[in-house]
RNA sequence: GCCGCGUUCGUCUAGGGGUUUAGGACGCCGGCCUUUCACGCCGGUAACACGGGUUCAAAUCCCGUACGCGGCACCA
């Protein structure tokens, strides 16, 4: 009953402001595998709740900055189809959507923590920071225990702090941690979390450079922006209680904060860029797209991994997602990549593709094989053929090669258990018989290599594996018949001549 | 080291006091279909980390241990 209650509270609660959610790289690198999920929880509940996507560019570290960044995390976005309401290029009322363009504004709230005294100036230079760090024992942290120690305005005498300040010394403007309560806080996937705070130290807001820190910027723009909730990733967990803070002293009210379990590698330990490359898993989203795959399927894999919807659907469509998303059926262990499960997926999202539809995204990996002058129609006949036997669109050119050149050898393996003494009898038999056909077909093809396998008193396979060997050189495919008429009687002849050339 | 979060088949997960001989999916194995291969269908393999407690009853609640992951920057 009490339960029930809090429950209405707190979804009418949920309810009083539109959905606003935002995701927030930052342009250090290209958007990889976890971005994505990150970015794709995001959207889904924007979407389920009708709400708004924000994408904003957290560009506030000079150092790390990488300049096609940028360019790379839209392009990932698009490709996957994570479109955003507000952000760069399509802008919205609460921009600019660069943290670096708002570098001014987060300057009057950084003097407002200094007025309020929950902030103040600390001139310890990264070295001698550096210094303490390595003396501690057990680390050194700068909070109420140690900040009496260094040189910062409240050790230093207020003409002091002035006169450097004026004088142009570099500084950083750093929280001021009270000692002495918890904090805690509601996360949606897990429940209440609680930190002692004399554990959370006086985090820099402001750096040496005139540029906001990560906490200050998100605490700032997140409040700012009017998002309602905060997805991200669990890195982040641990620095929430500073962020809960800087609501306090600002006197807002902190959004909804969700924390997403973190993507494993399918060994159990941390997705790092160089183990995942060892394994042979692409890191970046842009390494997805080359390799092939759907990104309605990536999606879909992503969106399962640390999300059930509750019922035992698996293959969703976006859309569909979004319908099925909601933040309370999200996990809160850590998850492993598994290559197999996304390789099902893209087959089953290739599978519910209609004919045509399919063929086009086998097109689009034409060029790269080498046939950008591939017959449409002719393609969608392979296609056909093919649509049900290939993992991914690019396959078709490599797994089924034949339907667009004349095979080059023959599967050894085959040779030896299917082209037995009688073959090239037979298949000269059957080609003779094609070309004297008024019309050749599936169905009259079959029909031809059936009466000649009565006429010599053999079975039908006898015939179908060594034709199927002389005309794709390998063991296995489509139905022979169905292959044959797609390839095309004078082919078939053709290449059923020279295997017999070339085979004996 | 300290702090936090986590732990159900190999993997993703359902279940959150009795409804469970713990369900589904991927993978793997077998079968059916098919004179190929795949698709599809049917079947099988395989899990509540460990130890205490609470309770008539624990995978489910509590405590501890182990293990894993994250964090401990003028990086995000």
């Amino acid at each position: 009953m009490l339960i029930m209650l809090l429950t209405v509270l707190a979804a009418s609660h949920m309810c009083s402001r539109p959905v606003r959610v935002r995701f927030a790289p930052s342009p250090t690198g290209y958007l990889h595998i976890g971005g994505l999920r990150t970015a794709l929880y995001n959207y889904l509940l924007a979407r389920k709740h009708a709400g708004t996507f924000v994408l904003r560019i957290e560009d506030t570290d000079r150092e790390r900055y990488v300049e096609d960044a940028e360019t790379d995390i839209t392009a990932a976005l698009e490709w996957a189809g994570l479109s955003y309401d507000e952000g760069p290029t399509v802008g919205g009322d609460v921009g600019p959507y660069y943290q670096s363009a708002r570098k001014e504004l987060y300057q009057q709230y950084v003097q407002q923590l200094l007025d309020s005294g929950h902030a103040y100036y600390a001139f310890d230079t990264p070295e001698t920071l550096d210094a303490r760090r390595e003396e501690a024992e057990h680390g050194f942290s700068y909070n109420a225990a140690t900040r009496g120690e260094m040189e910062n305005s409240l050790t230093l005498p207020d003409e002091e702090v002035t006169r450097r300040i004026a004088h142009g010394d570099p500084y950083v403007v750093r929280m001021k941690v009270a000692p002495e309560s918890s904090i805690r806080f509601e996360d949606t996937v897990r429940g209440t979390v609680s930190f002692a705070s004399e554990k959370v130290d006086d985090q820099v807001l402001l750096k040496s450079d005139g540029m906001p820190t990560y906490h200050l910027a998100n605490v700032v723009d997140d409040h700012l922006m009017a998002i309602t909730h905060v997805i991200r990733g669990e890195e982040w967990l641990p620095s929430t209680p500073k962020h809960i803070l800087l609501y306090r002293y600002f006197g807002w009210e902190p959004p909804a904060f969700a924390h997403l379990p973190l993507i494993l590698s399918p060994e159990g330990g941390k997705l790092s860029k160089r183990d995942a490359e060892a394994l042979g898993i692409p890191v970046s989203v842009s390494d997805y797209a080359e390799a092939g795959y759907e990104p309605e399927a990536l999606l879909n894999f992503l969106a399962l991994l640390g999300w059930n919807p509750g019922t035992e659907e698996e293959v969703f469509s976006l859309e569909e997602l979004a319908e099925a998303f909601s933040l309370d059926r999200v996990g809160s262990s850590g998850v492993q990549f598994d290559m197999d499960k996304l390789r099902w997926f893209n087959e089953q999202h290739l599978r519910a593709l209609d004919l045509g539809t399919f063929t086009a995204r086998v097109a689009a990996h034409a060029d790269a094989h080498g046939l950008d002058d591939v017959d449409k129609d002719y393609l969608q006949q392979v296609c056909a053929l093919m649509h049900e036997r290939v993992s991914f669109a690019h396959e078709v050119f490599t797994e089924s090669r034949y339907f667009f050149e004349a095979p080059t050898s023959y599967d050894q393996k085959g040779v030896k258990k299917r082209w037995k003494d009688d073959a090239p009898a037979l298949l000269s038999a059957y080609a003779e018989a094609l070309e004297a056909l008024d019309t050749f077909t599936e169905a009259t093809a079959e029909q031809t290599l059936r009466d000649i396998a009565d006429a010599h008193g053999c079975g039908a396979g006898r015939i179908i594996h060594p034709t199927r060997l002389a005309l794709s050189g390998v063991t296995f495919g489509p139905s022979l018949f169905a292959m044959m008429e797609v390839l095309g009687r004078a082919t078939c002849v053709e290449r059923m001549r020279t295997a017999i050339e070339e085979l004996g």
